[in-house]
DNA sequence: GCCTTATTCAACCAGTGGGTTGACAATGAT
DNA sequence: ATCATTGTCAACCCACTGGTTGAATAAGGC
């Protein structure tokens, strides 16, 4: 559990930083060297290693060797783990608001107190 | 632009935390105050409301007022943000690596070097 | 072997983040 | 008015993060 839980907090966590969105957003078109993906910054080239170490920590993206080259490669994967983690909680909140809507909606209209209601609540 | 990006920034740095995960997890079920939400860790009931206006600050929860107490919301609307983010960039990796593996598989069927292909690469 | 290219490691610094405790504020109940 | 409930604010601590620079490593080219 702990390990799922570490996946994720790492995620999250290097997403949270717009170098390293953009750093994703690149190589969601390309892969890249570490020194292709450093040139458009001010940064140090060292800071840029280091935002890819992290991505790498993450999970998110993974490298090989050509040569002295070691070129990054976005894992589609671990994006797609994020999103399933999101994506389960909004649906569960959604629905929750959609069964309050039309809860509210059918007592607004007037032919409300059915006792057909067991929405247990608290 | 740094409206967006700072959100952003913060909307994933809140769920870089498995504290604020859980508690979004709660959340996505029901509406909650501080208290009901702290009762079940270990950590000080100030804590979690700090923890609580950092989902705040980023948008992924609200909260009313209702007497004395002050119920917390989830934000459906923050959450689906971040899953159109991450969709956006794991789609277009997809459709790449398709377009290459489907490149390969033909390179590799032997009818392959034909003149169609023109991805440069270099 | 020596030089260049590409990248990492190490040490450091300033800032932020998660946690604590103790005091304060807002609202309702008696 | 006083008390209880619910929650925030402030100050502090320690760990981590993002950035720097300088030295080290890895692989090829000559």
């Amino acid at each position: 559990m702990g390990d799922t839980t570490d996946q994720l907090d790492r995620a999250f966590a290097a997403l949270a930083d717009p170098t390293r969105r953009d750093l994703v957003a690149r190589l969601a078109i390309a892969d890249a060297t570490v020194g292709e993906l450093a040139e458009p910054y001010e940064m140090s080239f060292q800071a840029v290693s280091k935002h890819v170490k992290v991505l790498e920590d993450a999970g998110l993206v993974t490298r090989s060797r050509d040569a002295q080259r070691r070129p990054v490669h976005l894992n589609a994967e671990a994006l797609d783990q994020m999103t399933q983690w999101i994506e389960r909680y909004r649906r569960e909140a959604e629905a929750r608001f959609s069964r309050l809507d039309a809860l509210l909606a059918r007592t607004a209209e007037g032919d409300g107190n059915r006792p057909t209601i067991k929405e247990k609540e608290s």
